[in-house]
DNA sequence: GTCTTGCTTCGACATCTTTCAATATTGGTT
DNA sequence: AACCAATATTGAAAGATGTCGAAGCAAGAC
């Protein structure tokens, strides 16, 4: 459960995941997000491997490329768990 | 932002987090946290430093003891963003 | 087969984190 | 004042993390 959190506290992941997630047809390929990031391919693939261990994200090879989409269950559930802690007096 | 989800993602802070969370008065003294960890009192300062410095948590000092409590807009703040990433189809 | 392109893994290095013991601070007590 | 109990801060050691270049693997083109 602290994996995920530690997976989403870096900029770097939170800006993929909010990539992956922005686009309607839910999914992006690595040959799009590796130029969003002034990083080296390396390290952005690295990053996508952490939210993947983490379960935000999951990937699927077709041809020559690799496609990234969100898992919502695990958003999902990290964000009912926050707003447990929340103190449920506060409805979203 | 990732800040705060980086104060998350740590063993130790999360079960203080839900430590503080779960009691019903909604604040909890550091002489009770402190005991429930197989960690120096320094650490357990060090991570309540943190998770306040995150946000996640507001401290008061009354007497010699200091009370911890969970502040709620951040931990919602958060959980909104999530549930936003998992597809916007799920509202809370 | 060889080449090229897209992505992942490996190895190394610098930086950040976690942890503790020691010390400082704050507030109450005597 | 001097003293004690509850937290916080400091400084240092061990470990984890982010980053890169180099090497490795797939899959399509030639």
């Amino acid at each position: 459960m602290a994996t995920v959190f530690k997976a989403l506290g870096d900029p770097v992941r939170l800006r993929l995941l909010f990539l992956i997630a922005s686009r309607p047809s839910g999914e992006v390929c690595v040959c799009e997000l590796t130029p969003a990031f002034n990083l080296s391919q390396p390290t952005i693939s690295h990053h996508l491997k952490l939210l993947r261990q983490a379960g935000l994200v999951d990937s699927e090879r077709r041809g020559t490329w690799v496609y990234y989409r969100v898992r919502p269950e695990t958003a999902n559930r990290m964000s009912a768990l926050l707003a447990g802690v929340s103190g449920e007096r506060t409805p979203v």
